[in-house]
DNA sequence: CTCTGTGTTGAA
DNA sequence: TCAACACAGAGG
């Protein structure tokens, strides 16, 4: 038996567990990993993760809640940081317990809750008063647009979640985020493969459909619909990634976003300087819930406000 | 059954 | 404060 092999088969193999670059990330026996911090003498675990990336994002979090933005974390030391210094993630973080933090890192829900508490954020604005109580930056999900591109959003219809096992992509969205180029591909479509936000991959088809004349997803969709439990009404997002790889997200919520009444808001948020100065149009600044992008763009000098209304609209 | 995440240790 | 390792026992 050839000794050199041995030790490296050893170490290649499967005796070792793999160690993570990755501070705060600890590998799992299957192939997983582990993020934990340590606060006075003890460990607090904070889920486990697909990717190690994942992992070290969850401890850049805990890290920045446990320690403050000083701390030293695996990313952001050059971008996402300055961003969240005085950010509404930094109002987010605030409002919340480390438990509650390390609650939502463990179930993989942080990034929604943080979309959610900007939402209503922005909704609370509709007060003037609540405004002036809350330091509305212009960075929303900024640190979530770092990663990832925001492509378009659509409202499902009936159809989109009944038995045709497809979702119509408006031609528009499909001809520019989607382009299909060769006649071959125009025909029998391409399997394109989506993430979700737990990290599931989803491969549905994407063609264009000469009998309805539109762009569809199709094979799969209805897997996905079923998963998700998707309503008419609800809204599907897609993003990609901002990397080399330009991975495919996609992504869907409730269309009836809650909005949280503005004392209960105000009393969780620090007390700020008044924000720059928002313009509004008196008849659709009061929308609630879905059709913001009216509002929105009738916001100008801010640009949160702005692109909340663009993730809304559908 | 799967596999998380705790118990534990030694290094820094 | 940290990661490495083993495996009790949490959770489905």
């Amino acid at each position: 038996m050839d000794v050199l092999n041995e030790s490296t088969s050893e170490a290649a193999n499967s005796n070792k567990l793999p160690s993570s670059r990755y501070k705060g990330v600890v590998p799992q026996p299957n192939g997983r990993w582990g993020a934990q911090i340590y606060e006075k003498h003890q460990r607090v675990w904070l889920g486990t993760f697909n990717a190690a990336e994942e992992a070290a994002k969850a401890y850049d979090i805990a890290s920045i809640k446990f320690r403050g933005l000083e701390t030293i974390t695996n990313f952001n030391q050059n971008q996402l940081k300055p961003y969240m210094d005085g950010d509404n993630e930094t109002l987010f973080l605030q409002s919340h317990s480390k438990a509650e933090i390390v609650d939502m890192l463990r179930k993989h829900s942080y990034t929604n809750e943080l979309e959610m508490y900007k939402l209503k954020l922005f909704n609370a604005g509709d007060d003037d008063a609540a405004r002036k109580r809350i330091k509305c930056h212009v960075n929303l999900m900024e640190g979530y647009d770092h990663q990832r591109e925001w492509l378009f959003e659509k409202v499902a219809t009936p159809s989109d979640v009944g038995r045709l096992n497809r979702m119509v992509i408006p031609k528009q969205h499909a001809e520019k985020h989607f382009p299909l180029h060769l006649s071959e591909e125009l025909c029998k479509g391409v399997l394109l493969n989506f993430e979700d936000g737990e990290g599931k991959v989803w491969r549905l088809r994407y063609c264009y459909w000469s009998s309805s004349q539109s762009y569809v997803l199709t094979k799969g969709w209805t897997r996905f619909v079923k998963d998700k439990k998707l309503k008419a009404g609800d809204v599907v997002r897609f993003e990609r990634s901002r990397g080399e790889e330009k991975k495919m997200f996609i992504d869907c919520r409730p269309r009836n976003v809650e909005v949280l009444g503005l004392g209960e808001m105000a009393s969780r948020v620090e007390v700020e300087e008044p924000l720059s100065r928002v313009q509004e149009d008196d008849g659709v600044v009061r929308l609630f819930g879905v059709n913001i992008v009216e509002t929105c763009s009738c916001i100008v000098d801010n640009n949160m406000c702005w692109r909340l209304g663009a993730r809304i609209s559908s």
